[in-house]
DNA sequence: GATGAATGAGCATTCATTCAT
DNA sequence: CATGAATGAATGCTCATTCAT
């Protein structure tokens, strides 16, 4: 593992541990010094956006997994749906990264460069399935995304419960918000 | 106004300006001397908390207006969700601020009290609407606003164009989400 | 109970639950303002000198009724120490104020006054006591008390332990210091 | 001189200043950041614990100087009583330190460790004195030096008047009540 | 006498960042 | 590439005290 890994895994365990991620707490858990993890990221904003756009791959490494897997449309959806409802209950820390605002922006470019490619598998994946109605990518990828995540971001807030008795009806609401008529 | 209203005022300002809030920057512009700030909010929390409230209360307000209308089911729920993306696209500093994770979690005592009496408002509409499939409240919440609040999201991170564009598609997906067959 | 001996008693129950004396504390216990509490002392050193009046006044209160009882010199003389001991062990919050040196200097006067009573007492006692070797009153004061309160003092950092069992011995050598040959 | 040792050193000097020891007054005093001190002390504790630590060392370290010379025991004795007062009339301030039970309890390790020393020089130098009665250290040390301490603390709550008339009688005291019979 | 809102100086602490070695 | 000492602006918070009602 490079010396650059060692850090960035480093902010993922203080992301995980619960912790703000400080470059103090980066190089206590990293055995890094500070000037070392300046030298590999330039400055926060460097470790934080590789940290997202780390945390973000994960995430969506999943959904890719999912599309490869060429699904029937409707399976397909709710997969999407369910992989996301576990992926959150499952990495609670890491979906807080993704969920807030603050991080987003700051990782804006990593951000795009990985949804171009996930975009794409979508596209790719959706330009088979007639059982889909033909709308803007963005609008469907909300239409599938946006209740899990509504979901998800208050159940963070309370965790208390399990989003698990959520999946069916949540994926059948995204079913019908994109099937064909 | 009270000086406690007054203060509250300054924590808008602040938001709306774009700033951090700031014990600081409340001080500045509410011209409330830092103790009167503690003698009337306990703490930052205090503040940031009865700030979220009351953002959260105009977003709502809003809401209930619609709601009260008793509009036909897809029109109510189209309204709901155009209802969204222009109130955040009015005030993107305050749609920041509610989809802010961290924010949100400091004030989830007020967040349920406020969403209680929400949800007992569409509870009761949805009450006479047959075209409106019976699921549990919280799904319907979010299918109906969740994909408005990941657009939303992303427009926050890089605020050019025009949420507009979407109303129509992402009203037209909630309604499907949530019409009886 | 006037107002001033509530707002006393409040100041009292702060310090031996072991918090900072604060106005705010005594307010918070007493249920006076903070108007109130500076209308009968006057400022904070008011308060605190009162309080270590009250507290030094229980001791010493304990160091009077054993003279009051015209024990002979060496059963005097080992009494007190014990008194000193039991008195540390049983009140570990009032004893840190008393050897408090910041808080004994803030209420020289009301230490003085008290002293003189005590020291007119001692005085009486040992009038009578030819067992006693004549030294000046502040040299025998603290051959008796000195030792004891070194003690107490390194107890009450570890509070650990007992200081039972130094009775024996720091009263035999307070006695030896005092005694006749 | 290390920057660490320069900063102990301004805070030594704002104790003998007999201003509080601040994080601001050693910062003007040391010519150190804020950052640099914390980086080198932690806390506020670290920093008075090792400048209590050094007081105590400097203190003890006449202590050391005197057992060291292999006095008899009742010239031994007589000289640590002696010490202790011109050191607190020369050390004022220190001796103010060292007599506030706050700051004892914030540095007890390193007051242990250095009890540690002084106690084993203590116990090497009686090993050898068959004039003194053979008592546990704590109450050897506390009938040697708790008279000292308690009319050392009342002198510095008036700070009128000299510690050097009392020499003789506390000397005396002190060896009456640790000398064999 | 009593109330409590208001004041503001003062304090400890955090944290991203720089740079000489 | 690596180290870690040094920087200093920024922040939340405490607390004694005042004073109009």
């Amino acid at each position: 593992m490079t010396r650059r890994e060692t850090i960035l895994e480093a902010a993922l365990e203080s992301l995980e541990a619960g912790e703000e991620v400080t470059i103090e707490s980066v190089r206590e858990r990293s055995g890094a010094s500070v000037g070392s993890i300046y030298h590999h990221f330039g400055d926060k904003d460097g470790i934080l956006g590789a940290l997202y756009a780390q945390v973000l791959g994960g995430y969506q490494a999943g959904v890719l997994r999912i599309l490869k897997s060429k699904p029937a449309a409707e399976d397909g959806i709710k997969a999407l749906v369910r992989h996301h409802l576990r992926w959150v209950e499952k990495n609670p820390e890491r979906a807080r990264l993704l969920l807030d605002g603050a991080a987003r922006e700051r990782a804006v470019g990593e951000v795009e460069a990985l949804n171009e490619v996930l975009f794409a598998a979508i596209e790719d994946w959706i330009g088979s399935q007639e059982a889909i109605r033909s709308v803007r990518l963005e609008v469907l990828f909300s239409a599938v995304f946006g209740p899990a995540q509504t979901i998800s971001r208050s159940w963070l807030a309370r965790q208390s419960g399990s989003l698990r008795q959520m999946e069916d009806d949540l994926a059948d609401a995204a079913w019908r918000a994109v099937r064909s008529d």
